[in-house]
DNA sequence: CCCGCTAACGCTAAAAATTTGCGTTAAGGT
DNA sequence: ACCTTAACGCAAATTTTTAGCGTTAGCGGG
C-alpha cells in the first residue's frame, strides 16, 4: 500500500491514477510473474524512478492496485434477507478470487511489508459484513457475530484459493453459509 | 517448488542442500526482503547462475526452502488423547508460523507459481491431521472429518497470520479447537 | 491573486541483479 | 571403463534498480 501522500491532487494523483490503470490493464492481458516496473512505465508514460521512489518495488505497487481493486465501490445490494445478502457476497468473492488474477492479488496483498494492504483488505471485508448486520438488524433479523462469520465463511475460502488445495464450487460456498447459520 | 531433479545424488545434492542450508542461516539473522540471489549464491559457494537457473527466481527458492523446513521430520506426539493431539499440532503450528519468519513462509509458498508449494504444504497438513485421526481410532475415539478440520481450525489461524487481523493467543486456537470438538 | 516552499517528478549515470552462451565437470546408465 | 548429457562455473550481455541533481507544480500563507 502506497503511504499516505502529501500531495493528493493534481499531477501525482494523475500519475497514480494513470499506473493503477496500466497495471490493471497488463494484468488482463499477460501473466503476473511477466509484469516489470519499467514496462508499466513506459506504458504509463512514467519514468521507472517514480514507480520505484512512490511504491518501492513492484510487489507494493501489486498490492497496492489489488487493494485499491478490492474498495468496494458501492454498498453491497439488498437481497432482502441476511442470508441470502451473505451468500451473494460470499459467491462474488469466491467466484472474483478464485480466477487466475484474483489469486494473484491476494497473494501480492498479503505479501505487502508491514502488511498494511493485507490489513487494509481485512477491513474491506469487515465492513462489508459490518453493513450487512446493521441491514439485518434494521429488518429485524437477529444479527450475527462478524469474527465468527470472517472464521467460518471467509477463512476456508481465503484457504483454499491460496493453497489451491480443493475446488471452490458455488455449492461449497453456499454450504459454509448454510452451516453458519445453523443450516 | 524446485522441479524434480533428474540427478539426484552427489554434487546435484550437495548444491541444494548447502543452499537451503545458507538460505535458513539468512533468514535468521535478517530480514526476508533484504536477502538477494547474489548474497545466498556468495555464501553458499556457488554462482547465482545456479540458482537462477535451477529454481527460477528469489521466491522460487525461498518457496521451495519453506516448504522443506514444513516437512514433518517426526511422528506428532501422542498425547494419549485426540483433542490434545490436535490442540497440540495446532499451538505448536501457529506458534511457529505467526513468527516474523513463519509468515514470510507462508507468503512464499503461497506465491509459488503453479501453486506447487502450496499444495504440498497442504499435503503436509493433511497428512498430519490424518495420522492423529487414525490414532484416534486405533484408540477407539470417534473419527473426525479431516477436511472439516481444515476448514474449522486450521483456516481461521492461516487467514489471521496472513491477514495480521487479530492476536493469535493459545487461548484463540484452543477455542477453535475445542469448538470443534462440540465444546 | 501572487509568492515561496518543497514534494514529487524527469533525466541520467552508476550499481546491482538477471539472463544467456559456451566450455567443463561429474551422475548415472551401459 | 566408457558414453551421454544434466548440471555447473565462468563471463559477457542485458535488464532492472538505485541515487544524484535539476526542474516542475501542488498547496498554504500573505
Amino acid at each position: 500500500m502506497a503511504r499516505e501522500m502529501l500531495r493528493q491532487g493534481g499531477r501525482s494523483a494523475r500519475i497514480q491514477a494513470e499506473v493503477h490503470r496500466t497495471v490493471q490493464e497488463l494484468l488482463k492481458s499477460m501473466d503476473r510473474g511477466a509484469i516489470t516496473v519499467p514496462m508499466i512505465a513506459e506504458r504509463a508514460g512514467v519514468t521507472p524512478s517514480t514507480i520505484y521512489r512512490r511504491w518501492g518495488d513492484l510487489s507494493e505497487l501489486l498490492a497496492d492496485v489489488a487493494v485499491a481493486r478490492m474498495r468496494p465501490i458501492a454498498d453491497p445490494d439488498d437481497t432482502g434477507a441476511l442470508v441470502s445478502d451473505i451468500e451473494a457476497f460470499i459467491l462474488q468473492y469466491a467466484e472474483e478470487m478464485s480466477s487466475r488474477v484474483g489469486r494473484a492479488m491476494l497473494v501480492d496483498v498479503v505479501g505487502s511489508v508491514e502488511g498494511e494492504a493485507a490489513a487494509q483488505c481485512c477491513r474491506y471485508t469487515y465492513h462489508h459484513l459490518e453493513t450487512l448486520r446493521e441491514r439485518a438488524v434494521m429488518r429485524g433479523e437477529r444479527p450475527f457475530d462478524i469474527d465468527e462469520a470472517i472464521d467460518r465463511i471467509m477463512a476456508p475460502i481465503v484457504y483454499h484459493i491460496l493453497f489451491g488445495d480443493r475446488e471452490l464450487s458455488p455449492d461449497y460456498c453456499r454450504s459454509l453459509v448454510d452451516r453458519f447459520f445453523g443450516k
